[in-house]
RNA sequence: CGGGGCGUAGCGUAGUCCGGUUAGCGCGCCUGCUUUGGGAGCAGGAGGUCGCAGGUUCGAAUCCUGCCGCCCCGACCA
């Protein structure tokens, strides 16, 4: 492709929108335009990576026996309602104002309104359907360019089958298929346990990618490879003591005690001696959580721990609740639910809120005072707590959120009604699985992943062109005629060119664009080489250059583009 | 949705506190000449509802009120 007739509008400068590097190199190199807050355009050269990847996530979801639909956007809300989910996205979906069509923000719901009643038997499976396309969320805040927009490009694949031992087969092949297309891509990734949220189901895992920019928290075990979302991550952690004296119940006077470390320093004892106390509401009753030192509450654990959606209680709720504020509230005289967390089990001799404003309690022993205490793993893991499987400490960072496979099972199709006939002619509902893989997000986190000062630096997975072409100077006749013909003899073998054939810029404008473009291979032309009949050749990634012939262009080429 | 910041030409910005020439600069763009291996030089030129709407004032980019948009932090998030 020659440049002069391309629409690839580069910028020198950096938009003052922009922070993060993929942001910044993909509106840079002309690969997407903002519209509207998390509303993207996909220019030729964006839209063309995009393509590249969903080639390749096409191959591997045809290679498991997946079959490719193209559905609707535009939903009836009626069928989002017969799963209770327009509730459950509440304002994160978009409702259209003049009909009662909702835009999809996934597309489990249709999936499974096609397989009720056409899928009616066992012999009918298994199946894997998806698609490509764009869905619709409308994010409270959208951020980070094209990772988190309020509509975005996502293959969704689904799996129908006939049991969940089938469906156990079915998931295996996504993770196998997912992880061959990462791989293809050359995105450095890891997978992790996940809590599958409110998409429903059990078993889950994750796709991720290590970035400050993602918008998870995993831990992660560098030595036995142990990875799991925050929300569902485990640790081994010293529990608390239980000393084989148990002291009386006491109370003392803490004046403007309010933390924990406060409460520690005022009466010389060590947080593990404490016990944090943190209100939330369940069910619209309320519960305290209790928690050694200063643990914090890992709210998804509380739910599953629960069964339910729950809220932090509001600063102002908690006096009538507790009799006292934050910072003072504790489990002794607490009129309500308590629950504790597992390292909690049993301790004795702890200090905790008294529910009295600057008041705390002493010689709290759990297993006498409380002897009702259920006990769940309610605590978020910290980075250098030791791994539950080899021991070693665990790391604890951001990521980016690539995909997510769920073993889904009944949940739609109980509510939409797409049941079978099994082998002995009695009827089940289907059982699904739902997978999913953010498409811009494979294209922002490969440009996270690969940059450096001068732009995009694209390697054998993933490139716009195989090779960039610079003819330097278009106004020299010797320019001209040995860039046209290697332009023609490089389009004959088959390779994609890029050839900035303008003869309006200088050569530093070319240099510099080729280098934010970022096309493994760049083929310099200028009067300077032509003299001794040579052609510089340029590494991106290495910045490393050298001669070579005229004559022996196509053979270099075929060495440096695989 | 809460907190903070910002909105001036395609991009980056000065001017705003303290109202007063024709709103300035760099990049980019157009024309001509020169230049041509790492973001050129000279000359000429086009391009602005100063986010929008009200208000105050002889006079508003500047002060006041309301709204809209964008970025960052938080809440939320399959």
């Amino acid at each position: 492709m020659k440049f002069s007739k391309s629409y690839i509008p580069t910028m020198k400068e950096v938009p003052s929108d922009a922070i993060i590097p993929s942001h910044i190199l993909m509106l840079r190199s002309g690969m997407v335009r903002m519209l509207s807050a998390g509303i993207y355009s996909f220019l030729p050269l964006g839209y063309k990576m995009i393509k590249k990847i969903t080639t390749i996530i096409r191959e591997e979801m045809d290679e498991i026996g997946g079959q490719e639909f193209h559905l609707p956007a535009l939903n009836p809300r009626e069928i989002w309602e017969q799963t209770g989910r327009v509730e459950a996205f509440g304002d994160t979906m978009f409702h259209v104002k003049n009909r009662d069509y909702v835009l999809a923000p996934t597309h489990e719901e249709i999936m499974t309104y096609h397989a009720k009643g056409n899928i009616k038997s066992y012999k009918e499976m298994p199946q894997i359907w998806y698609q490509i396309q764009t869905k619709f969320r409308n994010e409270a805040r959208p951020r980070s360019g094209i990772i988190r927009g309020r509509q975005f490009l996502m293959k969704d694949a689904y799996s129908f089958d006939s049991s969940f031992e089938e469906l156990d087969k079915s998931y295996d092949l996504h993770y196998n298929a997912y992880r061959k297309i990462f791989d293809r891509c050359g995105i450095k990734y890891f997978v992790v346990g996940a809590s599958s949220g409110a998409m429903g189901g059990n078993k889950s895992e994750e796709f991720m990618v290590k970035s400050d920019a993602g918008e998870d928290t995993v831990a992660y075990c560098e030595h036995c490879g142990y990875a799991a979302n925050i929300e569902v991550a485990t640790s081994n952690i010293e529990a608390v003591k239980r000393y084989d004296e148990s002291k009386e119940i006491y109370e003392i006077s803490t004046p403007n005690i309010k933390s924990i470390d406060e409460l520690c320093e005022f009466l010389g004892i060590n947080e593990r001696e404490t016990a944090k106390s943190r209100i939330y509401i369940f069910e619209e009753k309320p519960v305290l959580v209790l928690m050694s030192g200063n643990d914090e509450v890992n709210e998804t654990k509380l739910e599953n721990a629960l069964g339910g959606a729950v809220r932090p209680a509001h600063p102002e709720e908690l006096k009538e609740i507790s009799g006292a504020d934050a910072g003072s509230i504790g489990p002794i005289g607490f009129g309500h639910r308590i629950i504790a967390d597992l390292r909690l089990k049993d301790g004795n001799n702890l200090y905790s809120g008294a529910n009295k404003n600057d008041y705390h309690i002493g010689g709290i022993d759990l297993k006498r005072d409380l002897p009702d205490l259920e006990y769940f793993d309610l605590r978020t893991v910290e980075k250098g707590e030791k791994c539950t499987r080899c021991g070693e400490e665990l790391d604890v960072f951001k990521a980016i959120e690539l995909g997510h496979i769920f073993k889904l099972g009944t949940k739609y199709t109980e509510a939409l009604g797409a049941t079978f006939l099994n082998e002995n002619g009695k009827e089940n509902p289907i059982v699904m699985g739902s997978y999913g893989i953010g498409v811009e997000r494979v294209l922002a986190c490969y440009v996270e992943q690969n940059f450096d000062e001068k732009g995009i630096v694209w390697d054998e997975h993933l490139r716009p062109f195989d090779v960039h072409l610079l003819g330097l100077n278009m106004k020299k006749e010797s320019v001209i005629k040995a860039s046209e013909e290697i332009y023609s003899k490089l389009n004959e073998a088959g390779y994609d060119v890029l050839f900035d054939d303008r003869n309006s810029v200088q050569a530093g404008v070319k240099f510099n664009d080729a280098d934010l473009i970022g096309v493994p291979v760049q083929l310099i032309v200028g009067e300077r080489g032509l003299k001794e009949n040579k052609v510089e050749i340029k590494i991106r990634k290495t910045g490393e250059r050298f001669n070579v012939e005229l004559d022996n262009i196509l053979e270099e080429v075929k060495k440096l583009v695989k």
